[in-house]
DNA sequence: AGGGCAATGTACATATGTGTCAACATTGAA
DNA sequence: TTCAATGTTGACACATATGTACATTGCCCT
């Protein structure tokens, strides 16, 4: 066995199943979330999954409470941490789209995909997206906005990202910081400080220039 | 035999098939799109799809092609339509989001999800990204609007829409409505004319109040 | 050393899908 | 009315997937 041991002395795990699982839904959808496939990426007999799984539905769950955990939280706390301007209050949520550790765009792309043939996940998905734009409409009104013009820019902020993950295009970091400026004027309609950008580019690691 | 007869006098055709296969995808995605069930909803024997097509492949094709032709062009046409104001002009945009005719938001986001499973596709898809972001970026220019100001416009427009696809849901007309006064003066940055709005409410059919 | 258990593997039963083939049915036109 | 094109069908061969039963391996602890 040229097969790396994890701890317990043994080849397989539940984490190690569901990473593999997690990583052909990434790549491939869920449909390629099937078992047999899995076990040759692993190298391991098919039927031992079953030892740490009932059945391929209780993968499937499992990758959604992942989804759910990871995704579903982050934009909230971003959108209530604390800001001087509505811009930086902006720029703390564009956090979420340039780091994966706050946000898994492509993890959300391929959940929603998903949802087209589960109606039960459809429902989760649009239960997550009530959360995220409730939590960024209050954004804009702790900044006096108006309600309705509140709620019509939360959903333009929200919407456009999910629209980017939709888009699954990956341009260079460069370039999506270029546009940031330009994004943050349209969504709050007012222009961010200099100041405020350095620190945003400064906690992306990045050098304009 | 209680199946209508269409015109050739026999009960199957090429465009029978193809459309029981679209509105699987619109459903339940490609993955559903398989010749046993389709052959089943349709009350005929599987096999005699192969009178029609070589193969799975070749009906899945037909779908892509499909959806090429309607999504692909309306979009650019309604950019280009006559407008006295920028704000007139993103109306006639508007317009594609609020008729089926014209822009198939269903069907849009059914080949996004595919195209998580075909690098062939998703090529064909951002492909289909850029030749819509550029018309809109064209309309931004001819109203005297900035090139970078201009491209992230664009961008918003169109992401934003397909954010809103992405989100499957539902949404009453009136309340869509209500909110299109508000996206208008965020994407232009200009509020519409009142009579703007009645002229774009007017061939949707829907009387505010 | 050897029992217990976590983990893996083999064999089997079953389900659902694909595609080919040869035989059959229906229709319009010669 | 016969015949060829247009369709339809069931039987076959095959591939890929799921899940269960049971045997086997290797590790740890006493």
């Amino acid at each position: 066995m040229d097969q790396a041991l994890n701890d317990t002395g043994w080849r397989g795990s539940q984490e190690g199943w569901l990473e593999a699982a997690y990583q052909s839904l990434l790549e491939s959808g869920v449909e390629s979330v099937k078992i047999l496939p899995l076990a040759k990426k692993l190298n391991l007999s098919r039927t031992s999954f079953y030892w740490f799984f009932k059945d391929r539905e209780e993968l499937l769950s499992a990758l959604v409470a992942r989804w759910r955990d990871k995704n579903t939280g982050n934009i909230v706390k971003q959108s209530e941490a604390y800001a001087e301007s509505l811009a930086e209050a902006m720029l703390n949520v564009f956090d979420c789209w340039l780091n994966t550790d706050l946000f898994d765009a492509k993890f959300e792309f391929a959940v929603r995909s998903w949802a087209l043939q589960s109606d039960e996940l459809l429902a989760e998905v649009h239960k997550a997206d009530q959360i995220r734009l409730e939590a960024l409409k209050r954004m804009f009104m702790r900044f006096g906005v108006p309600e309705t013009t509140s709620d019509v820019r939360a959903r333009t902020t929200y919407l456009v990202q999910i629209g980017y993950i939709s888009m699954q295009s990956k341009e260079e970091l460069a370039i999506r910081m270029k546009r940031i400026p330009e994004y943050i004027a349209i969504y709050t309609g007012e222009v961010p400080q200099q100041r405020e950008l350095d620190r945003f580019f400064a906690r992306h690691s990045y050098r304009p220039g």
